[in-house]
DNA sequence: GTCTATATACGGATAGAC
DNA sequence: GTCTATCCGTATATAGAC
């Protein structure tokens, strides 16, 4: 066993600098912060990592690790129908949403957009991790394929829902409102109602659908 | 008349700084290089912002205002349909995104993400400029009204083609590959064509939808 | 691997003449 | 309204003992 109790001051640096550039961002969080938060000090910081920038590529890294056993095992744990996993992981982040006051949004995002002209690393590690997210959902739509149209474009449908996601994230954390979240999810509903088969093949004892679609004279 | 051909001091600065802040991001825009790019002096920012935020404040309300003139007028000039209008408007992001080899995006939805606690002003800056770009897309879709369900949602669906452009935007930026882009669209398309009546007002001579869904079993 | 002390640069903001 | 010169805090990163 490699593993303490204790965990190791480069992973400490790594979870405050996690928890911190969430928070604040990247360029407001500031070294000394990291420090404190990891009760470590400047020396040890920059024997692990030559620069801020490898401690972001750490964390970025340790976000990717995490998607399985951090977000969507969790967010899984208690629905087996690959549809409403979906809307499960869109859940997890609402419950996020919600519990910091419509502050703490998706981390990765924030900081796709935050880093402007990033470095090709960063750039690929925040990159990696969208495309893990995404990959997590075109496995959903795979296990649910046969209820899906022949011609439906798999990863176009997984990207959408990130899209939908990152794009409801933040227009709910704008407009401090929670309701704009739930409203984009309402609409991404809407749209796999209209293209998913009513589960023929699930056990799952809910309706197929929310709202009825209205019938077109 | 009150317009120069020089435009002021004043103007020049916040100019300078909107497309500083858009290019770079608020945090890492230095009051120095927007000093440079509109050839004033630190002493004439300070007359007339006291801080670097009551520039950003200036730049958002700037934003605000020019999304009539600078963004719909532009965009809407030869398309009648508002329907279409929707996606002409998407069509000028992708524009922006493609000139500028998927670095460019929306400013404003940078400045969302990357601001995570910002002053209340800057908050509601921020938010007044989603809420009136969202109306934009209201008054197309109350121009569609009879060619829509009843009992559609017309707020929670134009939201959820700002949140398809700004998710869109970030994964296409992250991923440098404008196709992400044109995939989220095009699922938006997928929506709009499951929505909207085949437009027996509108006398466009386009085809109604374009890939047609795949019949139920 | 970890500590303290510090180098060095640059940030936002100010002072006061003109 | 605009100019130059500058204050002062904080940032990242380093040096070198332990």
């Amino acid at each position: 066993m490699i593993n303490q109790d204790e965990p190791s001051t480069r992973d400490r640096l790594v979870g405050a600098a996690l928890q911190l550039f969430a928070e604040k961002g990247y360029a407001a969080t500031s070294i000394a912060e990291v420090l404190r938060a990891a009760d470590a000090n400047s020396g040890s910081l920059y024997y692990f990592f030559p620069a801020k920038q490898d401690l972001l590529l750490a964390v970025l890294d340790a976000y990717r690790q995490g998607i399985g056993p951090m977000l969507l095992e969790p967010a899984w744990r208690d629905v087996p129908d690959p549809v409403e996993r979906i809307f499960a992981l869109l859940a997890r982040y609402r419950q996020a949403l919600d519990a910091s006051r419509c502050t703490y949004g998706c981390p990765i995002g924030s900081l796709a957009l935050e880093l402007h002209e990033p470095d090709p690393a960063v750039r690929e590690a925040l990159a990696a991790n969208f495309t893990a997210w995404v990959d997590a959902i075109v496995g959903c739509l795979t296990q649910a394929r046969d209820r899906l149209p022949a011609d439906v474009d798999v990863r176009g449908l997984a990207e959408l829902v990130l899209t939908v996601m990152e794009g409801g994230v933040m227009l709910a954390r704008t407009q401090r409102d929670i309701a704009c979240f739930d409203r984009a999810v309402a609409q991404l509903r809407e749209h796999f109602a209209a293209l998913v088969h009513p589960a023929a093949t699930s056990p799952s004892p809910r309706a197929p659908r929310t709202g009825a679609r209205k019938e077109r004279p």
